[in-house]
RNA sequence: GGACAGGUGGCAGAGUGGUCGAAUGCAGCGGUCUUGAAAACCGCCGAGGGUGCAAGCUCUCCGUGGGUUCGAAUCCCACCCUGUCCGCCA
C-alpha cells in the first residue's frame, strides 16, 4: 500500500521506481483521481459542518422553547440532507478506486536494487564454500530418497503430485533439520520462538501483500480462512493494528511450522522430488523494526539464515535479486542458494526480504518515536527462510550422499538424530 | 452447536439521544521543588483526513456494515470478535 502523499510529492521518482519493475507510469491518473477525491472530500466537509451546526442549533431553540427557529432549521437541514447522499457516494466511489489501485501495485525496489525482469538478472552477491568433487557419479534427492524412506508414490496414493511421504530414518532427519534450525533462530540469533496459527483470515493475508493478486496460490478453507504459505502471514500479522513503544523495537520473531502452497502456476516445473511441494516446512524470520534501522535488519537476517548453511557446511551463494524478480510487498530481497550436486545448480533455499512500511500501512502497525516527535510512525517489516526445511533436507541428501548409497549426517545435526550417524539404504 | 454477558483512547474504566472525541485512574511528556532521585504539586497528553504560508478552522472515527432521528458511543437490524457456562471433541 502506498502513500499517496509521497506520490503527490514525488509522482516521477514514484514511476520510475515502478518502472524499474515494468510497470507503466499510474501517478497522473492516481493523482487525478486523489485530487478528484479531495475536492468530493472539501465539499462533502462543507455540507456536514453546516449541517452540524444546524443540528446544535435545534437543540438550543428547542431548550429555549423556540419552536419556530427550530423548525426553520429543520427544514434547512432536510434540504442539505437531500443532496448529501449523492455526494457521499460519489466520494466513496471514488476513494475506493483509488484505494483498490494503491492496493494492487507492488512496493518500490530501493535505488541498490538492480533493474531487470526476471533471475537471469540477479547479481550475486558473494560465495561461500567449496562444492565438493564427488569420485563416484552423483545422483539427485529423488533418486537418493526412495531406498532411504522418501516416498512419494504412497503420498500420491492418498494426496496426489506435490506430496511425499517421509518414512523412519528420513522423518527422523527432517525433524532434526527443523528443530536445530529453531533452536539456532531462539537461542542463538536472538529471534522469539513462536507457535502461530496456520489458518488465518483475509485481513491477514491482505495485510502482508499476497491478497487481492495472489489467491490463487493458496489454498482456502471452507469457512472462508486461508491456509497460511508461509510463517510469514501469521507472525507479520502479531503486530497489526498496534501502536508499538520505541523501545519495544526491533521484535525478532521466529517460528517452525508447515507451509502450504497451491502452486497453480507452476505446473510442469520441479515435478521431481521434493523442491517444489503442496506442504512442506519451513523456519521463518520476521523482524518488525524501525525505520532508520530496517536495512541493518535485513543484513542481520540474512547473516542469521547464512549461518545455517555455514554450520551445515552446505555450499552457497548470496544473489541480489532484480527488480522484477521480488515478491510485491519487498524493496530489496537476497536470495541464498544451495549448491545441489545432483542438479549441478544452485537452488534457492531461503529469500530474506525487506518491506519498508508497505505491509505496516496495510496492517496499521505503527509505534509511537520517542521525545518531543509527535504522532506515530509506520513500523518497517522483514522476512526471510531461516530456512526451509525440505529443501536442506534435499541439500543434505545430494551433498552429503556416499557411494554405497547412504547419507551421511552434518555433524552439527547429530545430537538431534538420537545416535544415528547416517541414513542406510533398506 | 446452545445460553448469557460484553466490544469505548497506550492500558484500565465511566458514559444509555444534544452542552461527548468522550469523566476518572494508570502510563507518557513538560515544569515546580530537590545536591541528585523519589514523593508531592501544576500543566499537557487519542488516531486519521481536508483546508491554509502559518496560527487556525473543519471532517471522520466509541468492533464492522446498514437503519431510525434535525441530532447516535447511546435506539433498531445484520455480521464479526471476545468472555463465561453447558454440550461435543484432540
Amino acid at each position: 500500500m502506498h502513500d499517496i502523499k509521497y506520490i503527490r510529492e514525488n509522482p516521477d521518482d514514484f514511476d520510475s521506481a515502478l518502472a524499474k519493475r515494468g510497470v507503466d507510469p499510474v501517478s497522473r491518473n492516481l493523482l487525478a483521481l486523489d485530487e478528484q477525491s479531495r475536492a468530493l472530500k472539501t465539499e462533502l466537509q462543507n455540507g456536514q459542518a453546516r449541517r452540524n451546526e444546524a443540528s446544535k442549533a435545534i437543540g438550543q431553540a428547542k431548550g429555549r422553547g423556540d419552536e419556530a427557529a427550530a423548525q426553520a432549521l429543520m427544514a434547512e437541514v432536510a434540504e442539505l440532507k437531500g443532496k448529501m447522499p449523492e455526494l457521499e457516494e460519489k466520494e466513496r466511489a471514488v476513494a475506493g478506486q483509488l484505494h483498490d489501485i494503491l492496493a494492487a501495485l507492488p512496493n518500490l525496489p530501493m535505488a541498490d536494487v538492480p533493474p531487470g525482469a526476471d533471475e537471469d538478472d540477479n547479481v550475486e552477491v558473494v560465495r561461500w564454500g567449496a562444492p565438493r568433487v564427488f569420485d563416484f557419479t552423483v545422483r539427485e534427492h529423488s533418486d537418493i530418497g526412495p531406498a532411504l524412506g522418501l516416498e512419494f508414490e504412497t503420498a500420491a496414493e492418498m494426496s496426489g503430485t506435490r506430496f511425499a511421504f517421509l518414512r523412519g530414518q528420513m522423518a527422523r532427519l527432517q525433524r532434526a533439520i527443523g528443530q536445530y534450525m529453531l533452536d539456532q533462530q531462539s537461542m542463538k540469533n536472538g529471534f522469539q520462538e513462536c507457535a502461530p496459527p496456520l489458518l488465518v483470515r483475509d485481513e491477514a493475508v491482505f495485510g502482508v501483500g499476497q491478497l487481492p493478486k495472489f489467491a490463487e496460490d493458496m489454498f482456502q478453507t471452507t469457512d472462508g480462512r486461508w491456509l497460511i504459505p508461509t510463517a510469514e502471514v501469521s507472525l507479520t500479522n502479531s503486530v497489526r493494528d498496534q501502536i508499538l513503544e520505541e523501545e519495544k523495537l526491533p521484535i525478532r520473531l521466529t517460528a517452525l511450522t508447515p507451509c502450504f502452497r497451491s502452486e497453480a502456476g507452476s505446473a510442469g516445473k520441479d515435478t521431481k522430488g521434493l523442491i517444489r511441494q503442496h506442504q512442506f516446512e519451513k523456519v521463518e524470520l520476521v523482524t518488525i523494526a524501525h525505520p532508520d534501522h530496517s536495512a541493518e535488519e535485513h543484513e542481520r537476517m540474512t547473516g542469521a539464515a547464512e549461518s545455517i548453511l555455514q554450520a551445515l557446511e552446505l555450499p552457497y551463494r548470496k544473489m541480489l535479486l532484480c527488480a522484477g524478480d521480488m515478491g510485491a510487498a519487498a524493496r530489496k530481497t537476497f536470495d541464498l542458494e544451495v549448491w545441489l550436486p545432483g542438479q549441478n545448480a544452485y537452488r534457492e533455499i531461503s529469500s530474506i526480504s525487506n518491506c519498508g512500511d508497505f505491509q505496516a500501512r496495510r496492517m496499521n502497525s505503527r509505534f509511537r518515536p520517542e521525545g518531543e516527535e509527535k504522532g506515530t510512525r509506520f513500523v518497517h517489516t522483514l522476512n526471510g527462510s531461516g530456512l526451509a526445511v525440505g529443501r536442506t533436507l534435499v541439500a543434505v541428501l545430494e551433498n552429503y550422499q556416499q557411494s554405497d548409497g547412504s547419507v551421511a549426517i552434518p555433524s552439527v545435526l547429530l545430537p538431534y538424530m538420537g545416535g544415528m550417524e547416517k541414513l542406510e539404504p533398506a
